[in-house]
DNA sequence: TTTTTATTTAGATGGTTGTCTAATTGTTTA
DNA sequence: TAAACAATTAGACAACCATCTAAATAAAAA
């Protein structure tokens, strides 16, 4: 899922904006050049693959990074990456 | 392309099973309920993404793991961990 | 309560992806 | 050189994906 998720130039922006601060879908999509259902769809995506929170507040829905999913990725990626080697003694 | 390339069960555990040796192409194909030809259409999206590399050994063709598209794919999730936090102080 | 604003959901469409079978390429062995 | 072996390439097809427009839901404002 969050492999999916993250296999998507828009989702993987989306994403560098949130690093930032919180937003709404709104603001979100005035970013891209494309519809606001389009960017919904994204969103419910990052949101699905647990790599998004949203939380509703009046009329706007307010979406946040969630970095815990990033983190049991980046121990994945470790197995396979360089920087994992024991036998450096 | 390496958000592509991992975005697959299949892909995944090709990536796995090259961590622990080099293998060719056929014994890779062994440990899958596939046909061979979907196995190589795989190692050769792997290979797009630089995750493995194929070296020709007579009639056999030898795929191992490169680590240092890994590594840059670690470099970028970084900066959305909360291992990542400069305002810890 | 009616209207406006913010966002999502539904449905359609063109493009991409994973898998298969059949054919092809490259290498070794007889 | 012919036959056998290892692997890829080509072509087809169903399933999935990103995007759009139109309609629906939810909350606030008038």
């Amino acid at each position: 899922m969050v492999f999916k998720a993250l296999n998507d130039e828009t989702r993987r922006q989306i994403l560098e904006l949130l690093r930032q601060r919180p937003m709404t879908a709104g603001e979100i999509a005035e970013h891209f050049d494309m519809t606001k259902p389009s960017i919904s769809h994204h969103l419910d995506l990052l949101n699905q693959a647990l790599l998004v929170e949203a939380e509703r507040q009046g009329k706007f829905i307010l979406y946040s990074l969630n970095v815990t999913v990033v983190d049991e990725l980046l121990a994945w990626l470790l197995k396979f990456s360089s920087k994992n080697k024991k036998d450096t003694k």
